[in-house]
RNA sequence: GGAGGGAUAGCGAAGUGGUCAAACGCAGCGGACUGUAAAUCCGUUCCUUCGGGUUCGUAGGUUCAAAUCCUACUCCCUCCA
């Protein structure tokens, strides 16, 4: 199977240029290819995995990737999925996020084995072009009314978009170019949401190196739960990847979760399990879905690949002690070791009535009505066992050896308390 | 510049002097069922020391009583120029 017949088959296609063109220089030779980043946040979330990992079988196929962080292009702000104009970040803000999603990119896509993925940053090729050669340069091939044309840029017209964002096509379209001609990159991929970018692009180049040059887009079709709503939020918000952002407990969890109807088609975007080894899980899904086997094969591929096999069997430790062991019987050391990454905060190691503990101490809840609601609806476990009485007082005897109070809300929301003073 | 219409809880949207802490839908939270799934059903969602306190764009005013009436201001939409 090529490399474009298994994106295919993983419902990785959106749109591309020129299937049968690009078919052909695949089969040829090994190409180079590239998908940016804009470091508008220090961390990515899980929705901008998908085209990275898009990257990756490439280059699992023998092609080169290349990760553009945008450094220029981020302190522009895209246009694209958006309905109204984005707010300027500093300079600094922007390099420092630049930096942290260097950091992460290497982390996921250069450690171990094989071949590094070349990582480079726009900033570089944009920061000394000067305003007349911007224009004399690049201004003079782009025609006013195509740029008009954009869907991005055509469904902004009624609202507004400054003549910064309306640029940002141009400055997209400098990368491809500069890709193309630097490094021999003859493939753009991104989110659906990318297409008027990436087709502005092979305009240029096309402009530039004449008609017989050699480009293609493809696009990752919009990633759409079972139920219509958008991937990749959880009831606290977005799934990050950064470890301080989104435990790799809560990662894992989340993961776990899956509706049987997308846990199939999230193995295949996600996963580099195999054709047959998925078909496998689908089947297991259609006959004893109750074993959940291809959700606790995606959480495990997931949390592996994002953060590390420990935080995998960290997050299993803690998952499979909150819901399928017994609290009561871990000890503190147990706890300490396991549970760091659980939600938690810390309290003053002093008695206290439940309420009080539950809304001041450790926010689990976000009012006294709210907290003496839930504790009176059977919703608060503290060490596994219900509390139903609102003027509990919190004790040691609540404790794991005075150190760890561990608190469950509602059916699977566990927070860790760590005792101090 | 002129004429109208609008701003209500996280969102959408009723309400046009007391019975309004404010219908209804969505979202959220909790519960039941279950497989840590989906669907469904039930409860609940401003705060509270449970006495009460503070809310309906902002600031004043009328009234025993205002989300509802009056005045000014701010923002949004439609039409005319």
């Amino acid at each position: 199977m090529s490399i474009l017949e298994e994106l295919h088959w993983r419902g990785a296609v959106n749109q591309q240029t020129d299937e049968d063109g690009l078919k052909e220089l695949i089969a040829e030779k090994e190409i180079a290819l590239y998908c940016g980043v804009d470091p508008t946040g220090d961390s990515m979330h899980i929705g901008h995995l998908i085209p990275f990992m898009i990257l990756k079988r490439f280059q699992l196929a023998g092609h080169k990737p290349v990760i553009l962080i945008g450094g220029a292009t981020g302190s522009i702000g895209d246009p694209s999925g958006r309905t109204s104009e984005r707010t300027l970040q500093t300079m600094e803000q922007i390099n420092q996020n630049a930096e942290k999603l260097k950091v992460q990119m290497k982390k996921l896509f250069n450690a171990g084995e094989g071949e590094a993925i070349r990582l480079v940053n726009n900033h570089d090729w944009l920061k000394d072009l000067s305003l007349i050669d911007f224009l004399r340069e690049y201004g003079k091939e782009f025609n006013i009314n195509t740029m008009l044309a954009k869907d991005v840029v055509a469904s902004r017209l009624d609202s507004g978009i400054s003549f910064t964002e309306f640029t940002y096509q141009i400055i997209q379209s400098i990368d491809f170019l500069h890709l193309y001609q630097q490094e021999d990159v003859q493939l753009q991929i991104g989110g659906a949401d990318q297409w008027g970018n990436i087709t502005a692009g092979l305009d240029l180049i096309r402009k530039k190196e004449g008609p017989q040059a050699k480009a293609f887009g493809l696009t990752i079709p919009l990633l759409l739960k079972a139920d219509g709503t958008k991937f990749g939020k959880s009831a606290e918000g977005g799934v990050w990847l950064d470890p301080e952002k989104t435990s790799p407990y809560e990662f894992y969890q989340f993961w776990l979760n899956q509706d049987d109807r997308d846990v199939i088609k999230y193995l295949k975007y996600f996963t580099f399990l195999s054709q047959a080894e998925i078909e496998a899980l689908e089947e297991k899904v259609a006959t004893e879905p109750h074993k959940r086997e291809a959700q606790r094969t995606l959480a495990q591929e997931m949390t592996r690949f994002v953060h590390s096999q420990a935080a995998l069997d960290e997050a299993e430790l803690i998952s499979q002690a909150l819901f399928s062991g017994n609290i009561q019987e871990l000890t503190a050391d147990q706890i300490e070791q396991g549970f760091q990454h659980v939600p938690s905060s810390t309290a003053p190691r002093e008695e206290r009535n439940l309420v009080e503990f539950l809304v001041d101490v450790t926010k689990i809840e976000p009012s006294r009505r709210q907290a003496r609601e839930d504790i009176k609806n059977g919703a608060i476990r503290i060490k596994g066992t219900q509390i139903k009485d609102v003027d509990h007082i919190v004790s040691a005897a609540d404790s794991f050896d005075d150190r760890f109070i561990i608190v469950k809300k509602g059916k699977k929301k566990y927070f860790l308390v760590q005792l101090e003073g």
